[in-house]
RNA sequence: GGCCCGGUGGCUCAGUUGGUUAGAGCGCCGCCCUGUCACGGCGGAGGUCGUGGGUUCGAAUCCCAUCCGGGUCGCCA
């Protein structure tokens, strides 16, 4: 049934004809979108993924034979056209950029027949995912997604171009690589020639990155994908790409400065976004005690407030035992929230123990005045009222505290935050809040290993005046870290690395490393070291992430042409899957089945 | 691994305290229609109510288990 091009040449794909073209004959090929047929007169609507042209057929002008062909098409059979352009003459379809144009065919071919879809082509689909992933090949025909992945490809040419001006070289680093347990889990690919032994894929270009300023490229760039085997979310996959840069001779601003170049020019192109110079800087305790959050949400205020002091006497226990133990109390204020429903505070407070909040306290300042407080009765209306105004309180306000350690306390309240903000429609997507977080901890305990581990990497070297806190206080020192943070999205994040071996060996000794496991996993790059090696200092950006902010998409599927689902399958190819026992065969690999808990 | 939400013709959904033959819109199929573009008119087909048990005279509806998808916490140096 399917037509040959039989040396057909496409001309145009559909919007790129223009009323300019009135007059002259072009061939277009693509998908039928919708055909309507009227009797004598078949309009049809062609798609390609610039849009939408709308053909017509009548006898008089393509012949019995076409026009017998025109009435079988059905959505989304491929044919190719040959017509004269036209003024329509009929009204102007306002809704379409070529709305005021046809092709009049003269001949046409159908390449291909089509089954009917499961589902609907078309903008905003209410089709659930499950069954768009399970096709798609078909899904990605829709022109929201190709939107995306246009874009897409759009930022990737700009930085490749931008990096290169720059005077970045784009190297690739390979992705077969060394396993290292630390940080998140790796994907292990198991050695055919080595039996028992496995490569790893690697979660970031690291270490390769920093040899290669060891070799002297300078400045290095790479589209580079990662891969990390831990638990899925709506922004995150288990295989993304990394914008992945790195610099020698460079400290904490040279990076910012390249990168502000780079973010200025994307979004400035690619979103019409007027990014005024300098990004603003934050460091991380301001961010933490200000916003509660390392990533802070820029497009909103409801900053948080430290009341410790103004309750430290008072007759409420939950406030002066979280105090007695060493925690914080802190208050934000909804603005405006004083009206809220019982109901809906106690939702609130149900999602604040979502974050470990054992409760929330609340004091809604009615229009009159008059408190509505979950706590009045261990306060005098004295410190009432002083917390009200340390809060900045009005009539009509209401005003939330957590009482914790003051991690559990920024985590409930800047999660807190940003629910209420997106109660109240706060976060506009096309708003775009630029911040540097810097001075990030060197180190965080872990309960769990009762350990210092590294917040970035082990690799990340501390501020010059904190270098003499690394005995006496590891938790103190802070390090030249920093995150690009859009929105309240972490975009990238990066460091000055260590270069000194005095001061890696230090890091590693804090870290609990010997000496011998130290150089049994990072032995090349400690080798290397000793060869003559800059000062150098990089950054990388998620860059579906990036992406995702720029289309204001929800998930960062809709940003990546072929994603995987909540347990790291593909609905499509149903990866993966078992393989056949000679592959296991020949890699000394055998299977252990899962234990029965009955048997 | 925990918690929350969802699964009903091809698609999106409705379905009351358990009660006749499970509905609608869109799509699909057939016929008609020469200016449609959310085309229109007439007619038609199409459903194991995710799956398996259970309760009941009777289950889409209640209970248990399980599968699939989404969100989130843990996790993600």
């Amino acid at each position: 049934m399917a037509e040959a091009m039989l040396g057909l040449k496409r001309t145009h794909r559909c919007t790129e004809v223009t009323a300019g073209d009135i007059g002259s004959e072009v061939t277009v090929m693509g998908w039928v979108q919708k055909s309507r047929n009227k009797g004598g007169i078949i309009f049809v609507d062609l798609r390609d993924r610039s849009g939408i042209l709308q053909l017509i057929f009548e006898e008089k002008d393509c012949g019995e034979e076409v026009f017998a062909k025109a009435e079988k098409l059905r959505s989304e059979f491929v044919i190719a056209v040959v017509g004269r352009v036209e003024a329509r003459s009929g009204a102007v379809n306002e809704n379409l950029a070529t709305g005021a144009i046809e092709i009049r065919a003269k001949q046409m071919r159908i390449l291909s027949e089509s089954e009917v879809p499961p589902f609907p082509i078309e903008e905003n689909s209410k089709t659930r995912e499950e069954l768009r992933l399970k096709y798609r090949f078909l899904d990605l025909r829709r022109p929201d997604i190709q939107r995306n992945l246009i874009l897409r490809s759009k930022v990737a040419t700009m930085t490749r171009a931008i990096l290169a001006e720059e005077g970045f070289l784009e190297i690739e680093t390979p992705t077969l690589i060394k396993s290292t347990p630390e940080g998140a889990r790796d994907y292990l690919v198991p050695s055919r020639v080595h039996p028992g032994s496995f490569y790893a894929l690697p979660q970031s270009p690291q270490l390769f990155k920093q040899l290669l300023m060891c070799s002297g490229y300078d400045r290095y760039f790479q589209l580079a994908r990662c891969y990390r085997d831990e638990d899925l979310r709506a922004d995150r996959q288990p295989e993304f790409t990394q914008i992945d840069m790195e610099m020698s001779f460079a400290d904490v601003d040279d990076v910012i400065a390249v990168n502000e170049k780079l973010l200025k020019k994307l979004f400035g192109e690619v979103c019409g976004y007027d990014l005024q110079l300098p990004i603003r800087r934050m460091t991380w305790r301001e961010a933490m005690d200000r916003f509660g959050s390392d990533k802070p949400d820029l497009r909103f205020g409801m900053e948080l407030k430290n009341v410790t002091d103004l309750v430290r006497g008072c007759g409420f226990g939950v406030f002066t035992s979280a105090i007695d133990n060493g925690g914080s109390v802190r208050g934000i204020n909804a603005d405006g929230q004083g009206a809220m429903p019982r109901k809906k505070i106690d939702a609130l407070v149900e999602f604040a123990k979502g974050y470990g909040a054992k409760g929330l306290a609340y004091l809604a300042i009615q229009e009159d005045g008059s408190y509505k407080c979950s706590f009045a009765k261990f306060m005098t209306e004295e410190e009432l009222k002083a917390l009200c105004e340390a809060m900045g309180g009005k009539p009509g306000d209401l005003l939330l505290f957590a009482a914790d350690k003051d991690k559990v306390v920024f985590d409930v309240l800047g999660n807190l935050r940003l629910e209420l903000a997106r109660q109240q429609g706060l976060l506009k997507k096309d708003d775009f809040q630029f911040v540097w977080i810097t001075e990030f901890p060197l180190l965080e305990y872990s309960e769990e290993e009762n350990r210092y581990v590294a917040m970035h990497h082990p690799f990340t070297m501390p501020m010059d005046e904190d270098l003499p806190l690394i005995d006496t206080d590891p938790g103190a020192v802070r390090a030249k870290a920093y995150d690009i943070v859009l929105n309240g999205t972490e975009m990238g994040g990066g460091s000055v690395r260590i270069h000194q071996a005095d001061i890696q060996s230090k890091m590693f000794e804090v870290l609990g490393f010997t000496p011998e496991r130290a150089n049994d996993q990072f032995g090349f790059l400690l080798e290397a070291f000793k060869y003559g090696v800059p000062p150098h200092a990089g950054l990388a950006y998620g860059f579906d992430r990036m992406i995702m902010l720029m289309v204001g998409a929800d998930s960062i599927r809709d940003v990546i042409a072929f994603p995987k689902v909540k347990d790291a399958s593909c609905l499509m190819t149903e990866a993966p899957t078992p393989v056949d026992p000679k592959q296991l065969e020949e890699l000394g690999i055998e299977i252990v089945k899962e234990k029965n808990p009955e048997e």
